[in-house]
DNA sequence: GTATATGCAAAGCATTTGCATTAAA
DNA sequence: TTTAATGCAAATGCTTTGCATATAC
């Protein structure tokens, strides 16, 4: 059942170009929270002259099919996580440097919300942001 | 007990204008959430003259001193939260049209995360997100 | 009087868009 | 062959900055 983004893609009729193929094997692996610079970097390295237009496309398209999430917490540029609507998303975000770092989610209980809290909003999801200063920022 | 934000203001010394008095009192009362542009538009009505530029540092100012955090969950221009680093905020985000609702902090149990779970990083505070759909985006 | 804040306009990034070209299906 | 994706470059929107002027202290 570990279906690959590509495959995923394939299932909903997606145009398979080497530019896509080369955005989702950028957003493989331990990479998260990575900016459009990012992408388009580790993209390049497969396909040289992809642009940073496509890399923008790809990713919009990849955010409204809820593949990858963005995450918008600090100033400065987007920042795009992949294995979007899997799991709830924890993070730690440095107020100093602004660095984000994924928190363990077996190491937070997320949180609910009852029903005289939201009125009539129909809530799907929910992100947990913990805010602080990362150990290189304190110690400096 | 219950100081105001300008009564603050002058506490750390700070150059009262008539600029930032009308920054301030834009941002009191019920009004949060605000972009840069909305803030502007309040204090122009005491001051008409103010500019967006001051506007801008005025905000950045409030943001560093901990007076007023800035909320960047959807794309769009930075929104700004006065009661700054006072208690837990937590949020809905309508994920089709981008506003920005408060929930009653009562109605959710802010989270706690494990030792574990952050390593050496500091925690200093905790912002809970709901993403979902509003009434009139699920009507419509 | 002196240091600091303001306003303006220009510059800086991040992101989107229009359109001719190219490539997948 | 048909339809959709790409690349480029220009446009857009948000935010910051430099510098001369005005103002709180």
């Amino acid at each position: 059942m570990a279906t690959t983004l590509l495959e995923r893609l394939r299932e909903r009729e997606w145009r398979v170009t080497s530019q896509r193929r080369a955005v989702a094997e950028a957003l493989e692996g331990e990479h998260v929270h990575m900016t459009v610079d990012e992408v388009h970097r580790r993209a390049r390295a497969a396909l040289p002259e992809i642009s940073l237009a496509t890399v923008y496309n790809t990713l919009n398209e990849l955010v409204a099919m809820g593949e990858v999430a963005e995450v918008r917490h600090a100033p400065g540029p987007t920042r795009y996580d992949p294995n979007g609507g899997t799991m709830p998303h924890h993070h730690l975000l440095c107020t100093t440097c602004g660095a984000l770092f994924d928190v363990d989610p077996t190491a937070v209980d997320t949180p609910e919300v009852t029903a005289a809290g939201v009125g009539d909003f129909r809530v799907d999801g929910v992100d947990v942001l913990f805010r602080g200063t990362c150990a290189t920022c304190f110690a400096g």
